[in-house]
Parts: C-alpha cells; sequence; structure tokens
DNA sequence: ATCGTTGTCGGGAACGTTCCCATCACTACG
DNA sequence: CGTAGTGATGGGAACGTTCCCGACAACGAT
C-alpha cells in the first residue's frame, strides 16, 4: 500500500536501502532513471523493495542536488484561449514522455507581464522556459540570453531566438488558395495583432497567394488587429461595410473567425451562400458549429515536441527553428461565390 | 542586476547574510514570510542587499527543510475545456495572491486517470489537492483522505469531503424560471452525465422550478448524458423530434447549449423566435456567439478562493462544504414563446 | 547590585538526495 | 603467482534552506 507523504513516515531512500539491505547510495543509483537500467538480482530486488514500501523520490531534495528539477516553465498570454490551452496541453504531455513536468503561468496579455511570468516560473526552479508571448520588437528573449536562462520561443518567433513554430506562411497561403480555387477574388483578411509573427505569416501567405493568383488586393479587405472574438466581430462589420464587399473571408484566428460569422449572420448573410469564411487553428469547437467552419489546422503536438527538444538539446549553431506543417481542413463554411462579379 | 540562476554564481543566502554582515539565520528569518514584517535597521538592510544581489530563494531547498512547498495541485478533465481553464486561471490567481502556486495535471476524463493526476502532482510535493473530477460513488477522496493527503473538491461533490462548489440546484432553477417567467411550459433539459453532482444539483433546480409553477415534466423532455458539444448536438436533435417539442431548452453546460445551438441552426430554427436557449457557466464565447446566449454566470473566482481557503485551513468539523451563489445573465437567445400552445 | 524577562543573533544540525571517491572482489593477462 | 583492469558497492560530503538552542545584551523590578 501507498504510505501517506505526511509527518509520521515519509518513506525515504534509506527505508528502501535498509529494507533491501544496501547502502543508500546503491538505491539512489539503480533508482537513477538517467543511468541505463540494471537488471541485475540486486536491481530487481532494490526496485521490487522500493515498489512494496511506496517509496516516492523526493524531487524537492533530487531538485536541490541534482540542481535540475525536470520541470519546465511554460508563458501564455491566456488558459481560456481554446488555441493556447491546446499549446500547454500539447507541451505537457510531451513533458510526461520525456519525464519532466510542465508548470505554467499566463500574462494575461499584458505587455510586460512575461517578464514577471517568467520570475515566477524560475523562481520555481523550472530548467527552462516556453514562451508563447513573444512580440515583434520585444527585447525580453535577449535578456534571457543574457542571463543564460534556457528558452524556446513557441507559435510565435523573434526570428533569431531558438524557435518552434508552424509554417504559418503556408498555413495562410493554403487557406486563401482554398477560397481562389473555390472561384472567389474579392478575399478580405481578418488580420491579428502586427507584434504576433504568427500573424506576419499568415498575413503574408494570404498576399503571395493572392499574387501568385494575379488577384489585385484593396487595401481595404485587411482589417482587424487582436485574436479576440470582438475584433472579428468588428473586422467582419467593417468589411461588409464596403460598397464592394468580399465574399469570402480569411481570418487568421478561429476566435476571430467566430466573431466575423456572429456579425454576418447578424447581417442576415449565410455562409457560405453569401460570403464563405475560413479560420485558422482548428479548435474544437468550430468544427461543431451550426456551420462546421473550414480552418487550417497546426500539428500543435508536434510543436510543443520540438520546442521541448530544443530547449533540452541546444543544437549550437545550427537551425535554430523548427517548423511544423499545417494542414487546411475544408468543411461547410466554404463554397463557390454565388455568382462571378 | 538580476544574477543568472546557472552554474557560476546563483547567489544564496550566504552570499546576502556576508554582504550584509550576519549570520545566514538572521537573514532567513528576516526573509521568512510567514513571520511578521521586521522594520528593524538589520532587517530593512539585509532586505536591500538581497534585493540588490538579486537573490532568490531557492524552492527547493526551502521546500526540502520546511516540508512544505507552498504548492497546490489542481486536478481538471481537460484545459481545452474553457470552463475548467477558467477554474484553474481563477485557482492560480487566488493561489498568486496567497503566496503560493498552481500547478495542474488532466485526466482526459479517463475515470482512473484522477489517481495518476494525483500521484504525478503528489510525487511534485505539492501540499493539497483541488480536484473537479469527482464522480458519484467514486472512493478516491476517500482513498485520499485514508491516506492523509489534504485535498479540496470543487465545482463537484461527493457530499461528504471538503467541497467549494456553486449552488447548481439554484443555478438549475433561476434558468428555468426564467423560461417560465417568460411564458414557456414545454421545457427541454439537456443534461449532463449522472456522476456530475454539479448536474444533478441543476437538473433539481430545474424539476423545482417546474414543479413550482404547476408545470407538468414529461420523462422525454430530459436528455443528454455528456458536457460535451456533441451530446448537445444529439440531445436537441432528439427534443426537437418529439411529437410535440419544447418551446424552450435549459441546456445544465454551455457546450452542449452550444451543440444545441447548432442543430437548431441546421433544423432551419430561429433562436428565440421558435426555440429559446439558456446554457450554464457564462464562458466567454457565448456572449459573442451569432445570438448572445443567456446563461448561468458561475463565480468561479469565489469558488476558488474558498477551496484555496478550506485547503489551508481544514475547518474541523464544522461547514465542509462553502456554497457560492450564480447568477442569470438574460441575452437574446432567450423570448416569450411565439404562440400559447 | 542581582535577578528574571524579553528580544536579537549566530552556530550548527537537520531535510532527502546525488555523486565523488575509496574499497573490494573478481577476472584476465603477462 | 602477481598485478593491472573492471565493475559493483558503501561512506560521507555536499546542495541551500530552516529551525532549534544557547549566548548575550538591554531593561525594569526588586
Amino acid at each position: 500500500m501507498v504510505q501517506d507523504r505526511d509527518q509520521p513516515g515519509r518513506v525515504t531512500i534509506h527505508d528502501v536501502a535498509a529494507a533491501a539491505g544496501v547502502s543508500k547510495s546503491t538505491v539512489s543509483r539503480i533508482l537513477d532513471e538517467r543511468l541505463p537500467r540494471s537488471e541485475s538480482e540486486t536491481a530487481r530486488r532494490v526496485r521490487q523493495v522500493a515498489a512494496d514500501l511506496g517509496y516516492m523520490r523526493d524531487v524537492a531534495a533530487a531538485s536541490l542536488r541534482r540542481g535540475r528539477s525536470l520541470t519546465v516553465g511554460v508563458v501564455v498570454p491566456r488558459l481560456t484561449d481554446t488555441v493556447m490551452a491546446m499549446l500547454y496541453e500539447a507541451v505537457a504531455h510531451a513533458c510526461a514522455r520525456a519525464g519532466q513536468f510542465a508548470i505554467v503561468a499566463t500574462t494575461d496579455d499584458e505587455p510586460e507581464a512575461d517578464r514577471a511570468a517568467a520570475q515566477t516560473l524560475l523562481q520555481r526552479g523550472v530548467d527552462g522556459l516556453i514562451l508563447s508571448t513573444a512580440r515583434e520588437g520585444d527585447d525580453f528573449p535577449d535578456e534571457l540570453a543574457a542571463r543564460g536562462v534556457p528558452f524556446v520561443l513557441a507559435l510565435r518567433t523573434d526570428g533569431k531566438s531558438l524557435s518552434s513554430v508552424a509554417d504559418d506562411r503556408l498555413g495562410g497561403y493554403l487557406a486563401t488558395r482554398h477560397l481562389l480555387d473555390l472561384g472567389h477574388r474579392r478575399i478580405g483578411l481578418i488580420s491579428g495583432p502586427a507584434y504576433a509573427s504568427s500573424n506576419a505569416g499568415r498575413v503574408a501567405g494570404y498576399r503571395e497567394a493572392m499574387d501568385e493568383a494575379g488577384a489585385a488586393i484593396d487595401p481595404a479587405w485587411i482589417t482587424g488587429d487582436s485574436f479576440s472574438i470582438d475584433a472579428g466581430v468588428e473586422a467582419a462589420a467593417t468589411l461588409m461595410g464596403l460598397r464592394e464587399p468580399p465574399t469570402a473571408i480569411f481570418a487568421v484566428n478561429d476566435n476571430t473567425a467566430i466573431g466575423a460569422m456572429s456579425t454576418l449572420r447578424r447581417l442576415g448573410l449565410d455562409i457560405p451562400g453569401d460570403v464563405s469564411l475560413v479560420g485558422y487553428n482548428d479548435i474544437p469547437i468550430v468544427s461543431r458549429l451550426g456551420t462546421p467552419m473550414t480552418t487550417v489546422r497546426v500539428p500543435f503536438d508536434q510543436i510543443a515536441s520540438a520546442a521541448l527538444d530544443l530547449l533540452s538539446h541546444d543544437p549550437k549553431g545550427s537551425p535554430r527553428m523548427r517548423v511544423a506543417t499545417p494542414t487546411l481542413i475544408p468543411r461547410r463554411s466554404t463554397a463557390a461565390p454565388a455568382h462571378r462579379p
């Protein structure tokens, strides 16, 4: 039976050693997960005894001595944004597979809050940081690097730090190309905040696809400056208020797409009858909406694994960025335009 | 300048002591946040020196010595369920206010996974557990109690363990009463899983309101067995397939309500023109849907604070349960029925 | 002046682990 | 048969902190 972890009789490595008739050093060595697993008679016995006694390594003591805690800290804007929850869960799973543990701190999207969040995590003794809050022109990554703190940027990059991202340019291209292939030419873009590299990539992909198709872009078709639902609501209103409104909209984020959907519905417009709509990220809800939404799926698991990998084995020099490939998931929110303009 | 936490020169309590010309004991005492804050000359100087040197207490060492880690573990089914993300964020904030830290583990809704999750957290040295995964007839809480592990149930209760919940019965009553007041009599109920006490409470509140209004309940009006979007999709289809479908639906969870909304829309039914719909939890998205949804707001912050409070100061005996009060948030998804039946 | 009383301070032993190093048995080889 | 090499083992010193306890000063009351 498993012992309780409280005052009376926490079972330590000494107890195991005594019960197995060996020294604590031997027990420590045998139970060290970093060493090759020994199958010797003693090893087997010690493991058995440890299990019987319900021995659990005290991570505080182990961290203190080893100087590493097998814990990584994750910084995200907020967990109530499903995208970030998905990223965190993916990181947590990757950590579990690697015998590590992930803890998280949020910034609530405050520009300077990532410093505080990182500090909290560092104080908690994490071995490294995974940040999803990188902003264009932010010098926090440099500061971390100067302090010698191991870290990796995820989802967004600053172009120089170690990063694990998805190919946002490709994702933007795929989404736009999908609409072009359906016959759309007037395609609106609901953009996110300028400071996020992920946004920039998706916008670039949009431009690339439009250029490639020889479709001119009216600057008025590009609007939006946040990943929030509300921003999508407004942006869609702006777009549909144009003298010649677009026949399709690509929102660089599912949240803004949901906001846009709300506006379109309020305007009495049918999706995809009147306007086609593409989102980005494939958060669970969008496949279950009244009109299941076409979107771009991002391989969060891959991104998380790659981030953790970069964190553990810093590839001095060589490729400082890992790029995962997104996929277009066509659903019911996109169709050919009603009538050619 | 803040020092890096790596090999070269981690600044310890000794360094502070030396720089301030006192002993490490004195520094330790002055920096101990549990003791009343001294304003003596020495105390001031030591704090200043510590700040200048960028001293950060090593939590591993502190935990080892104190036997407590100032960390609480939270177990939730999944973070991609916004309700659970909200709960966790609330707990994290409450912890920050109390000088503690929250770490989380997920169960993916697997019945036995809470044991594994709790084990992981315990191994990580948490002082106590906050569980949101309690199931009717589950003996895991008893097991924890037997092992002497401090824990509190949140959102759901087993009726005997320390718990911090919302008044689900009242919430269910308010939602149903709102529909009754609008003139509805045939009110469908999309229920959640039977094992969740939160679900049971809301269903009871529904029955109470219906009884009070003298509205007979057709057993066929009650359907559903999960908190998922898909369950809502199906349940709404079932309800609307009845010979005399309800004019209003109360879904005990926003996710199922969103699923129901999707079905209603697909059936070409207008909300609230043809059917009124009430959800539960007030997750951010529901106020931004095409039709902003009427729902019941749950005070997650209060629940989290209360849970943490119960965890820290176990009220031996006395009130083992703290109950927070939910609020009805009327929006656009509810209106009077089109024509009295 | 003596004697508690109160308060501040420092020395040093824990806390449970890891890891360096010395010891020992055993094998292989000259 | 002696000795170097190999591999498993145990003793004990760390890791950075807290906390017990004894020393000592300051002060008021006797």
